[in-house]
DNA sequence: GTGGTCTAGACCACG
DNA sequence: GTGGTCTAGACCACC
């Protein structure tokens, strides 16, 4: 499990938490049925507290990102999309793109941004 | 203006003022120098507090997009670039696009709506 | 934490606040990674309301001069060096300057005050 | 009469009036007894309003810097050194230095700094 | 008229 | 316990 805490960002760290998950299950890295981390260890390795973490599978487990079974942990769901209205999926990808346009880049770099982006999420998936 | 407050939306009423309006500058529909509305009126339209809109506001002040002339109101600051690191900049895009694949939509869908809201975008500001 | 709030002073109060802050850590006496007291706590300790140095706070944060990690209180950054023009910083000198001289002080008078201050920001700071 | 006015500080447009006109006395371009630009003339050159430019002479007229003779302008007063304490004259001062400091500017190059201004304010004067 | 600041007090989010 | 946000309402500063 690579994911990594940036004090610097400005979301609360159990977001950080659940965002790093749900890019390696997009990514493909996790895959349907593979476990995820008990909530103590991975708690540990990120040196953040219990409650955390369990915020951050709990935000999964109610998008149905993963499925947990009392007892024996977690597991990736089998049915891995979430179901979202087009005005919720644009509104970040707008916010997202505001802010490059805003930095002044060009269009055709941050094309080629989306497209590295892209890449490296849909590489895992194929 | 066209402004709106979304409840559902996590992100604080504010921020969602000070975003909107980097959007309306990014997309052209506020030009270099032209007035913004001002504190209490755009509070009065949107139903929310007076302090709401000056904290809004503020932000877009210190991040040099807007002038505010005291006394006179504010208006769209003459250099309308935010310096970000790269790293800043692809962190909201990756989530946005992992939201996009995790919703299970296909890559050319992903990017024709890239390019959508780009085209949009960078339509007004030539 | 020696701050104190001047009436006379015609900056607003959570302007003395974040400056005061500002020469704390320029002079060493606030370090990396020290935390700064509570909003509530130093509130209390100046008899002002809480939402006054919370506005103090977001100032600094948004000028990358300390860390608020939510729910477990702010910190001094690790990088604490602000941007600024040339245009920005040699106005407030030249201001200050201009009332020295105003005030009919020689100027080898001046020279020596602005050393004392010097000697005293950079001493912590080695 | 050399004054420009800067949206972008932070000041207000009246202070920005009377720290100038307090540096072109420190500097020497206006000696005593020099004639001030009329109020609406001066108004008109730098293009606001004439309250404003009232409101600027009134403050140096309260500090002793300039005479006001009911019916024909302005001078420069006899005697031009403002009444300050200590503490007012090394607020504005520290200020300005701890902002410098701050920027990560070497002691050396702050102290050329202050020469050059200090060196450009008593010029003319002596 | 404009924006700026401050207070008191409530409620929420995070760890 | 920490900080964050929002409201209602007051008063001030500026143009």
């Amino acid at each position: 499990m690579f994911l990594t805490i940036d004090p610097a960002d400005r979301r609360p760290i159990y977001q950080q938490v659940a965002d790093g998950i749900k890019a390696l299950i997009a990514r493909g890295e996790l895959r349907q049925g593979a476990p995820l981390p008990p909530v103590r260890q991975l708690a540990a390795d990120l040196g953040v507290n219990l409650n955390t973490i369990a915020v951050a599978y709990r935000e999964l487990q109610s998008e149905g990102l993963i499925a947990v079974k009392h007892g024996s942990g977690a597991v990736v769901a089998s049915r891995t999309s979430i179901e979202h209205t087009d005005h919720e999926l644009r509104g970040p990808l707008r916010t997202a793109l505001t802010q490059l346009v805003l930095a002044g880049l060009p269009r055709g770099r941050i094309l080629s941004m989306v497209g590295d982006e892209l890449r490296a999420l849909t590489r895992g998936a194929k």
